[in-house]
DNA sequence: ATTTTTACCAAGCAATTGCTTGATAAAAAT
DNA sequence: ATTTTTATCAAGCAATTGCTTGGTAAAAAT
């Protein structure tokens, strides 16, 4: 897409600086394995989601794990299969997270408390450090293939199940007003469109911002009847 | 980005066939002013909605309203200043529409209504007929240069003012629990993010699908304490 | 000690991209 | 009737893109 003004210092197409060949050195520590690849998935989703897929290059993801072009097409079949790739593992991290979340809470735990934890739960996974795979997967959604769809569609379903039950939970014991299904799309979209504001509070001197405590707290009460 | 494999009937890069050059031939009718810039205006935001800003060629553009590839840029200045245009459109529509909304409610509305008078537009506006600009903004947001993005906001400050009175109303009614900004983000999470999963119940035989007239009833009742 | 596997690099190809230039004919202005 | 403006096309350039191929050295397996 850019057009840099022609520079005839640059003969060839700025041709990357040569490199020892061959597999590189690497201490016991480093090697602990699929760390490339891991490397590879982590760089790939802030990329995507700071600049988009389509405007991100292999080339961009190569670059920043300090590999060359052409050398991520070892670890994965395509950039469509790297999407994929990112997106699974951002919603096994999820549903990871999310069973977590419900195993800490103690064993007759009312639907509002489990509401409480699914929402703090979903947030952690949003908006905590080291989180862009989510993200990548609410915006790039529509540019998946059909079958890696279905595969992610699969991870989606189950995350979404466990809060339906819950939902389903708080209508009946009058919590919650709504057809539970738009209700569940509507809470949905309050909680992911953080991603579009939310910044965390920076250490000391930043403004008062919302801590993810916050954000839950302010939730519950917009959309739970007082108890 | 495709690799189609190699075609050998076709000699030079898929020339375009030959078309009758300079001004083409129009009707009377055909004539009313802009309409070939509003054109693109609304084959961008289609297209730039279905598969992303960059994923879209300004070559699609160009085709899907009859011009060949160089066309659009007598029009607009780059890809990049149709993305602006195509938001600052959506933004200026959604601005009228609003007003239109609450210009229609009598003159003493409750919170309530005038609440109400807003989530209904906001939907209309944004799942209604040929309404694709506004979820391009809510897409690409991310890919607006500084310049464009201060313009865009304004517009978007204008709007969400709007609203932002209405909560404060009803917050101190006691009918909207939580703090208001907060709550602001979330009930316009809540709306914004219907566009990635509403379609517009068809014709006859459509399963059941929610009417904008349900998603309204249950947004309200789902934000808002029983009267 | 030899072989095999792993994980990279260098180089480059074919396609696509945003955009420019110069021509051109219809329409509008004079 | 002439000139000017408007809106388009044809052709193409330079950069970028996803991805492939053939090599190669370290590490692991034998």
């Amino acid at each position: 897409m850019p057009r840099t003004p022609p520079d005839p210092t640059a003969d060839t197409p700025a041709a990357e600086p040569p490199r020892p060949r061959g597999r590189p050195r690497k201490t016991a520590e480093e090697r602990d394995d699929g760390n490339r690849r891991q490397a590879l998935l982590g760089a790939a989703a802030l990329l995507f989601r700071q600049h988009g897929f389509a405007a991100t290059s292999t080339r961009d993801i190569a670059q920043a794990v300090g590999m060359r072009s052409g050398s991520p097409f070892y670890h994965f079949d395509s950039k469509q299969a790297l999407l994929g790739a990112v997106m699974t593992e951002g919603m096994r991290s999820a549903l990871q997270h999310q069973a977590q979340a419900l195993a800490a809470l103690p064993a007759g735990a009312s639907a509002r408390e489990r509401f409480a934890a699914l929402v703090r739960s979903h947030f952690d996974v949003l908006l905590g450090p080291q989180s862009d795979f989510i993200p990548v997967m609410l915006y790039e959604w529509r540019l998946l293939q059909p079958e890696q769809r279905a595969a992610v569609q699969a991870l989606k379903d189950d995350y979404e199940s466990v809060w339906q039950h819950v939902l389903d939970a708080l209508h009946q014991a009058g919590c919650l007003r709504g057809d539970p299904r738009l209700v569940r799309l509507m809470i949905f979209g309050a909680l992911n469109w953080s991603v579009q504001w939310y910044q965390p509070p920076g250490r000391g001197k930043s403004r008062q911002r919302a801590t993810l405590d916050d954000l839950t707290r302010t939730a519950l009460e917009l959309f739970l009847t007082t108890p």
